[in-house]
DNA sequence: CTATTCTTTGCAACTGACTGTCATCTGGCG
DNA sequence: CGCCAGATGACAGTCAGTTGCAAAGAATAG
């Protein structure tokens, strides 16, 4: 439980030795998005921001995301039918299936999956830069 | 060489048989899918379709690929960083491998993928309604 | 073939999700 | 503290797609 402060220490620290200043909205936004273990919207995002600084614009959280996900900080993933929903990226990769009732997001990792991608790129004479799998699913038994 | 025709006309006999009236534009729009092997956005079915009959508005190339897609006539594909590309539905189930580079699209399928995929998705308690496998790549000796 | 009916169209205004501009503000060093 | 490049909030602009509406045009009836 301690493991959030720690995340977001980190990633001061990465953003510093960066030469990117801490200022009090990338703070808080820092703060969230090491505390959260969903896959919030940009405006899910603004609003727990709000709720600590109400100064906090939009286009600021914009920004962040973008400054974080270019330095590889966060991941974005732009789900089918909806706005870009956001991670930190600590942890090794994944993939994602979709509650397409809730929304809710569940990870899963398959090593086959990904031997078998790079098989077939590799046989139709490409290299993977990266992927995008992504199963959209219904609770077994609720429909 | 003639399952360009055939195509379109069961497109058309599938419209009618849905009570959707066959319009110029619709025709224009069916026309212009049937023949394509490629997978065009809205904007580039568009321009296709203003060089057969200048009077058609994007608003119908927009609204046709809705009613199309919703009928399952055709596949809407949302690849990053892009509008949405489309193809028809016919052929059966296949992924795509996008050359980030060019932009080009090469279909590919993997029995062994979807069964992975299924096995996954039911050991976490789901069915999988529908899936999306995009690999991002660049052919091997080019960059 | 014409009238009637109800869908579809083109246009323009609108929306959601961002991105860019700019005057003002501020983190961090000196 | 004082400075100032980089960051911010406010808001205009963009991009892809959607929607409201009056006019046009399919399909059906007569």
């Amino acid at each position: 439980m301690k493991r959030q402060a720690t995340r977001r220490l980190d990633y001061e620290k990465e953003l510093r030795r960066r030469g990117v200043r801490i200022t009090r909205p990338r703070r808080i936004i820092l703060g969230i998005l090491s505390e959260t273990e969903d896959h919030p919207d940009a405006l899910e995002i603004f609003r727990r921001a709000v709720a600590i600084d109400s100064s906090i614009s939009l286009s600021t959280v914009y920004r962040t995301m973008k400054l974080l996900g270019d330095m590889g900080a966060i991941h974005r993933h732009a789900f089918e039918g909806g706005p870009s929903r956001f991670e930190h990226a600590s942890g090794d990769h994944h993939d994602h299936l979709i509650d397409i009732e809730s929304g809710d997001v569940i990870e899963f990792k398959s090593d086959r999956i990904e031997q078998l991608q790079n098989e077939i790129a590799h046989a139709l004479g490409y290299d993977i830069v990266h992927h995008r799998l992504e199963l959209y699913g219904r609770k077994r038994g609720t429909g």
